[in-house]
RNA sequence: GGGCGCAUAGCUCAGCUGGUUUAGAGCACCUGCCUUACAAGCAGGGGGUCGGCGGUUCGAAUCCGUCUGCGCCCACCA
């Protein structure tokens, strides 16, 4: 046995047993005859940092593994990272920024160059930094999302879709970002309410005649593009205008009135102003109209020659100005303010920009449907089960998703263009010649030119849980799984947040069934997000996110784990607050101190054991086996919190505060043997029910119990199996438990010593076999028959307890406490009675039901009779 | 605008298909204790008419309806 220190001292006892774990590659796996237990991790952005999200989601997944490879599964946990395009790029942007380098000066490998450099600086160090929270991931096997082979793994996706017709490329209204400079999906446009104006314009008729019509619009400096007015065919107030032109305003173009059954005659004035480039439902309008388009907004957000006014100016510069140019024009009836709400762009939160522009796009709607079905049948659960409706929905209204992003970090498509505008989509530029030479014989591989776009981050993540085995699977329905594939595919359980339950989740599930015919998980547990105390989320801006790094120097990797854990039912939101990782902090002293207790003591080979011991090891073996049973099924509902709660209260309240208190020997006497055999056992099988969420303390504790060697961890310790559970005896005892509560209270109250011997009779069915407990505990002699002179008493259950206080009571104090018990006692009788007396309740009622109302109603007058007894008693 | 979810102690939550001594836990709070493992601790204690109203039932925190207040998702009525 080694010496204990008197503290703990996370910060020594971490990196020593990280390091001894890595050296030990216990955290590795490679397939074997043991099932297996898989989880790929959320990938984090490669030049990301490590916030409390990160803390709360990869703690989960860190007692998860943990648990499993306990349970004797080979438990593998894949790490990794994700190119997340525009994000990384924004940020390389950035920099070169500051560096005065523009990327419209860089040729695409030059700006590779500089993002690759970045991410090898900065890509990687968020998986450092997972290590010190104790993440047992198997780092031999770290991915990224666009290393070599995860990169072949994407384009041979893209050419499997492409190939079946689900891929196709078009002019589509997106959903365009000013700033990232690209189209972004449906999925990334946050919409908020945003303040703004409602602008009232009036449009003349180009007839000269002075007439005019008002229409009501948000966007006054697209007026320069717009095509046409419209009105609804059945709206009275417009017929007039039926057939006329108008002119635009500052621009003086004529348009047409045109009808259509889109127009809410509702709304504003019931003419709506139709700008086919600028507006999604405008463009659809102008496709049954055949109106022409004029796109006046540029990819940067700024207006274009052909609005012939404010030219250069950025669109919310020129709203201001085209407002005061209509004002002075006479155009503008009036202001009105108006709330609305508007797409942002999730990443550089931007205003989005309706674009029309050529994009990729990938049909979704048999993908949604195998997805859907996944989810429906169970083959995917997600827990909690609350996101089935909008998973649904989504599934149901899904569009079609563009892939195509006009940024240059992340896999590149793989189209080529012919002179003559046709292309071929290959995986090699070999094939695309070939492909080519299909179409026209002459072209040579200086006519080829490949597309400039890269594909959607998304469509990299969504094969992670495959191609990080093996990467010839996705894209190749029929390949052949290699070992680790066939081996860990499907994983088990994805712990992720619900933010990216369609983002990620779902498509995870349709490249699954794709090229796997099978689900890649079977569990998904929805984490909440972390918030603060006000509940406002965590973020970089608000300067409301501690820096976990800091908090594990503080308090411990383990206190972290915990104070995270302790919180976070599944899909609630987390309020995080720094006294949950106090609450982990205080919890690692108990445990610490409490196996400072027990190797202090010293052990005499023949003593007998105390009865009070016999009792505890007997009652503390049936709880623990009771607990385990109990934490075993929180597990397997992925009640983490509960289940860890179960663990604090046994290893605290029950281990520390009941256990070791009955067999502690007085100072300095020795213990006997078989008491701190058990004593020690228990121990270590607590050490090992709380090493998922605890693997630093219990490693160094466990490691301190005895001479281990090197190899030896408790890691791979087996999780303590449940006995059999003796019910009755742990109800006797929790019975004596309270009994040792009620004379503890009236020790308080009484203000006697806890040291001062108490005589105390009982009357009822407490079993005598626990005197000795309750002697220990509580410090009293345990007297049958009835006392003599002065007592305090109260009642537990029906048993009756009567300490005996002569010269230390003050009658008039009992009296009343024991009238309050009284008239408690009888509102009860009364209650139970009520019901009872009602013939609807005995005629209905279960049989059980009212036999555990007359049980109640007889236990009741025990009471009664006794507290009466007690207070004719204290009359006298 | 549509859909989903949530309202239980000061805070965060349990309470599964209605009946287990007239609601539980952790934290916080209050009162005693520096009792030789631990003051980051020990012992004790107070605190909720289970959001409002109505209904079903012998019986409702638990089921139904409705109202109120939150949260989330989806949706570009200009």
């Amino acid at each position: 046995m080694n010496e204990i220190k008197a503290k703990y001292n996370p910060a020594e006892v971490e990196d020593k047993w990280y390091a001894y774990w890595i050296r030990n590659r216990f955290f590795h796996s490679e397939p074997d005859s043991r099932e297996p237990y898989t989880i790929v991790i959320p990938p984090p952005n490669v030049t990301g940092i490590l916030h409390m999200g990160h803390v709360l989601n990869n703690t989960l997944n860190d007692v998860l593994i943990r648990k499993a490879r306990m349970d004797g599964k080979n438990a593998c946990w894949v790490p990794g990272t994700d190119h997340a395009s525009i994000a990384t790029e924004s940020k390389v942007v950035a920099k070169l920024a500051g560096m005065g380098i523009r990327k419209e000066d860089l040729t695409r490998d030059e700006f590779l160059k500089y993002a690759w450099e970045w991410k090898e600086e900065h890509g990687g160090i968020i998986l450092q930094q997972l290590r010190k929270l104790g993440a047992s991931c198997d780092w031999d096997r770290t991915k990224f999302t666009m290393e070599p082979a995860l990169s072949d793994a994407v384009i041979s996706t893209f050419v499997h879709f492409y190939r079946k017709g689900l891929i196709y490329r078009g002019v589509r209204m997106v959903n365009w970002d000013p700033v990232g400079h690209t189209a972004v999906s449906d999925e990334e446009v946050i919409h908020r309410e945003t303040a703004s104006h409602l602008y009232h314009v009036k449009y003349f008729l180009a007839d000269g005649s002075g007439k005019y019509l008002t229409i009501a619009t948000t966007r006054p400096e697209t007026i320069m593009a717009d095509a046409a007015i419209c009105v609804n065919p059945a709206d009275e107030r417009h017929k007039w205008l039926h057939g006329k032109k108008v002119l635009v305003p500052l621009v003086n173009r004529e348009i047409p009135v045109i009808e259509d059954d889109y127009v809410d005659m509702t709304f504003g004035t019931g003419c709506l102003k139709v700008t086919p480039a600028h507006d999604i439902h405008d463009y659809e309008i102008g496709l049954r109209h055949n109106l022409p388009v004029l796109e006046i907004i540029d990819d940067h957000g700024c207006l274009n020659e052909k609005a012939e006014v404010c030219v250069g100016q950025d669109r919310f510069v020129a709203r201001e100005n085209v407002v005061k140019m209509l004002q002075e024009a006479g155009n503008l009836d009036h202001i009105e303010d108006y709330t609305s709400p508007v797409g942002y762009s999730e990443r550089t939160d931007a205003v989005i920009e309706p674009k029309l522009s050529t994009q990729w796009f990938l049909k979704m709607d048999s993908l949604a449907k195998m997805a859907l079905e996944s989810v429906e049948s169970g083959k995917v659960k997600l827990i909690p089960d609350k996101y089935m409706g909008t998973y649904r929905h989504w599934m149901e209204t899904v569009h079609d998703w563009c892939i195509s992003r006009q940024l240059w970090w992340g896999q590149r498509i793989p189209a080529w263009y012919l002179p003559d505008g046709s292309f071929v989509v290959a995986e090699t530029q070999q094939e695309a010649l070939e492909e080519a030479r299909k179409l026209q014989s002459g072209i040579t591989p200086a006519d080829l030119r490949q597309d400039e776009d890269v594909l959607d981050t998304w469509f990299s993540s969504w094969l992670w849980p495959i191609s990080v085995f093996d990467a010839e699977a996705p894209g190749h329905p029929d390949h052949k799984p290699n070992r680790d594939l066939s081996y860990y595919y499907p994983t088990n359980d994805l712990v992720t947040g619900p933010d990216i339950l369609f983002f990620w989740v779902a498509r995870m599930i349709m490249a699954g069934d794709s090229f796997m015919g099978e689900e890649p998980f079977r569990n998904v547990y929805l984490t909440g997000i972390v918030r603060d105390k006000l509940g406002r989320k965590m973020s970089k801006t608000l300067g409301n996110s501690p820096d976990p790094l800091d908090l594990i120097a503080k308090y411990g990797a383990d206190a972290v784990r915990l104070g995270m854990l302790l919180c976070s039912s599944a899909g609630n939101d987390i309020f995080y607050d720094e006294s949950q990782i106090e609450q982990g902090r205080n919890f690692c002293g108990k445990i610490w101190n409490s196996w400072r207790l027990v190797s202090g003591w010293s052990v005499e080979e023949g003593a007998s054991q105390p009865e009070a011991s016999r009792l505890a090891v007997k009652w503390f073996d049936n709880l623990l086996s009771r607990t385990i049973g109990d934490v075993e099924d929180l597990y397997s509902k992925f009640r983490i919190s509960d289940a860890l709660m179960a663990i604090y209260k046994l290893f605290w309240d029950d281990y520390c505060s009941c256990y070791l208190e009955l067999v502690k020997p007085s100072f300095g006497e020795p213990v006997d043997a078989h008491t701190y055999e058990a004593t020690v056992t228990f121990f270590e099988k607590l050490l090992k029910l709380i090493h998922p969420v605890m693997p630093f303390i219990t490693e160094e504790l466990w490691q301190s119990m005895e001479q281990r060697h090197e190899g030896e961890t408790i890691m791979f310790q087996r999780t303590p199996s449940a006995g059999p559970v003796d019910a009755a005896f742990l109800d006797a005892f929790a019975l004596a438990q309270e009994v040792v509560m009620g004379i503890r209270g009236i020790r308080a109250q009484k203000k006697i010593a806890p040291k001062q011997p108490l005589d105390v009779y009982f009357e009822g069915a407490l079993s005598e076999e626990l005197y000795p407990v309750l002697s220990k505990l509580a410090g009293i002699k345990a007297c049958k028959g009835t006392p003599e002179g002065s007592v305090s008493s109260f009642i537990v259950g029906t048993v009756k307890c009567s300490v005996s206080l002569e010269g230390l009571v003050d009658d008039s104090e009992e009296r009343s406490r024991l009238e309050a018990e009284l008239a408690r006692q009888k509102g009860f009788l009364e209650g139970v009675r009520r019901k009872l007396a009602n013939e609807n309740f005995v005629a209905h009622a279960p049989e059980a039901v009212v036999a555990g109302e007359r049980k109640k109603e007889a236990d009741a007058l025990s009471r009664i009779e006794a507290l009466e007894k007690s207070l004719a008693a204290l009359a006298k």
